[in-house]
RNA sequence: GGUCUGGUAGUUCAGCUGGUUAGAAUACCUGCCUGUCACGCAGGGGGUCGCGGGUUCGAGUCCCGUCCAGACCGCCA
């Protein structure tokens, strides 16, 4: 045996206790007469003492030998500390420790294992199993687990069953790259990572499988972000016999489930809004409505006079800042400077301080007058006080600028509180997306969500306004989930598959085998995915998803303590008849 | 593919317009210390200033290239 506790569990009940733990040496306090040992374990710290009178000599001079993370076990008498340590669980006792054994060895830990490490994100990464024995990655990964046994139960109660669905599957042009596999027993061909179980389980559907879930790493070749691995975790739902409204209910219940369970918040019913509205109020499809600052269109109040920029714009559009009348000069030009970096990308900014004595001052005083700039107010719900931040431009460019200040503001300004959520869901996106470079459309979701009822006509004439039977839930201005209603008829598939430009040669090659189980019988279908890491990140408080993943990859997708990728034998290559044809720059 | 920021002791960082022997904190080692718990005190060791080239009497500092890390844009059906 071990252990008879573990570090977390010894309380003053236990004094007189004949113990044994094991753990990892924290910390030595060598006083000389008395030496204190912090021990650890993933249940907490109790403390060990040695000291000149009650504890033999060789222990003594065992206990001086130890080191930082040296794993050790002892056995020992519980007893009454004669000076407590409120701060911690175990604090009212010590271990006078009778017998102690050096189990391992360690070397000088590269980074402090404590809360408030002096490591960086990299050595902690290189050293990763050390960086999760400190509390933060610990109780991150404990979290993590909590989330999922939640998200299993709610689900498992509802009726869903949870399949597990192949990762050696098939490459498809469309979405995101492939991470590919080289196949040796079929000579010149791969296998490809899924990027989701998508036509899986659509299967399931045909399959009767009627409620379906899955906790599922899924795989993307795109570059990272703080938010975003090769690797990740969804939630992976689906539902036959279901219209629109029985997914939104069920995962809202999911969603309200977590928030209660883990974060001990109540949410009333989540708000909809409609993709087109979001475009419009806050620039983006994924708005954070925690705070307001919601758009003001002015192309009717800023386009009469004989100010050009503003009258050569698509778009006219401002936001009003809170308080914010009374920022300096140098302080506006930073925030113009803020959004001319090439990131934002905006020419510039106009701007109207909304003074406390109800008159205006603006950066365009010269076309506009007080009247004018009164509506601007009015349009942009600035009070006195406030500050109106203005760009103008093309449509979908301004409002991308607009929101990066708008989310910009709120983060300077403290509205964006970690233990506030909320939930909304964005409905009716349009079903397909022009894609500038190539000047073809293609699906905004996926080539499997259904148009509206009625839409499939418009394909030909607009294909930029169908809207489909999509949707997303949209958590403090997080995508953390997003779905629609399927097609499940042959003829759909086939006419939507068409206007992505696939050549019905094509489509039944790649999707050939999902259309042949939409001719036996495919019941009416739809789904939904939830982002794992960036959920459970959310809910903790947190901005980056590393720290809930117990081994993630870095910026440039490389695990720093395995090394990998890394480049394979000949021996291997010859096996899977592959030759290199590396770029030599 | 692009923009920006950074790379100096084991670690986190400071190092001004180029100028003597590159500093601090922490970690580590040694000694002292009769209740520590961020223990304290005294002392000590520890540097290819990412790498390569250039400018200069002189480069951690300036210039060019390159590598690495991070954030963002593109990308992510």
């Amino acid at each position: 045996m071990y252990r008879s506790h573990t570090n977390g569990e010894l309380r003053l009940a236990n004094v007189n206790n004949e113990v044994t733990l094991a753990g990892w040496v924290q910390k030595v306090r060598d006083k000389g007469f008395m030496i204190w040992v912090d021990l650890r374990d993933r249940y907490g710290i109790t403390q060990l003492i040695f000291d000149e009178e009650r504890t033999p000599k060789e222990i003594m001079e065992q206990a001086k030998s130890l080191g930082r993370e040296f794993v050790i076990q002892v056995k020992g008498t519980v007893i009454e500390r004669q000076s407590k340590n409120k701060n911690i669980e175990t604090g009212e006792v010590e271990i006078l420790v009778s017998q102690l054994t050096i189990l391992n060895k360690s070397l000088t830990p590269p980074f402090t294992i404590e809360d408030d490490t002096d490591g960086g994100e990299d050595i902690r990464m290189k050293y990763r199993y050390l960086d999760i024995r400190r509390n933060p990655v610990k109780d991150n990964l404990i979290f993590r687990h909590k989330v999922t046994m939640e998200v299993r139960k709610y689900l498992s109660e509802e009726g869903f069953i949870e399949v597990e669905t192949p990762y050696l599957i098939k490459s498809t042009p469309e979405g995101a790259r492939d991470f590919v596999v080289p196949s040796r027993m079929n000579e010149g061909q791969f296998y490809a990572l899924p990027q989701s179980p998508q036509t899986f389980k659509q299967l399931l559907m045909v399959g009767g499988m009627d409620k379906y879930f899955q906790i599922v790493k899924c795989f993307r070749d795109e570059d990272l972000r703080a938010d975003r691995q090769p690797e990740f975790t969804q939630i992976d739902c689906e539902m036959a016999f279901i219209e629109q409204e029985d997914i939104l209910t069920i995962f809202e219940g999911l969603t309200r489930h977590l928030l209660k369970e883990i974060n001990e918040v109540e949410v009333a019913k989540f708000p909809r809004m409609l993709y087109d509205d979001a475009m419009r109020l806050y620039g983006n499809d994924k708005p954070d409505i925690r705070f307001g600052m919601e758009f003001g269109e002015l192309n009717e109040v800023a386009q009469h006079k004989d100010f050009k920029v503003f009258n050569s714009a698509e778009l006219v559009v401002g936001i009003a800042v809170p308080n914010g009348a009374s920022y300096t000069r140098k302080e506006i030009d930073k925030l113009i400077d803020w959004v001319r970096r090439p990131q934002v990308g905006a020419l510039g900014m106009v701007y109207v301080k909304c003074n406390d004595d109800g008159t205006y001052k603006s950066s365009v005083d010269k076309f506009y007058n007080q009247d004018d700039l009164a509506k601007w107010a009015e349009k942009t719900g600035a009070k006195s006080g406030d500050l109106i931040c203005i760009l103008s431009g093309e449509t979908n460019k301004v409002r991308a600028q607009l929101s990066a200040l708008r989310m910009e503001l709120a983060e300077r300004l403290g509205l964006r509180n970690p233990k506030v959520f909320a939930p909304l869901w964005i409905v009716d996106f349009p079903l397909l997306e022009l894609d500038e470079e190539t000047g073809h459309y293609h699906a905004m979701h996926h080539p499997f969500t259904s148009p509206k009822p009625g839409q499939l006509e418009l394909l030909d004439s607009k294909p930029g306004e169908v809207k489909a039977n999509a949707y997303d839930l949209v958590l403090n201005g997080n995508e953390i989930g997003g779905g629609s209603i399927r097609i499940h008829d042959k003829k759909t598939q086939e006419i939507m598959l068409r206007h992505l430009g696939f050549s019905d040669e094509d489509a039944k090659a790649q999707f050939g085998f999902l259309m042949d189980a939409f001719e036996y019988g495919a019941p009416p279908h739809g789904g939904l995915a939830f982002g794992l890491d960036r959920l459970v990140s959310i809910l903790g408080g947190q901005e980056t998803i590393r720290d809930f993943i117990a081994f993630p990859k870095n910026n440039s997708g490389r695990d720093v303590m395995i090394d990998a990728p890394a480049p394979i034998d000949n021996e291997q290559l010859t096996e899977l008849n592959l030759k290199l044809d590396l770029k030599t720059n």
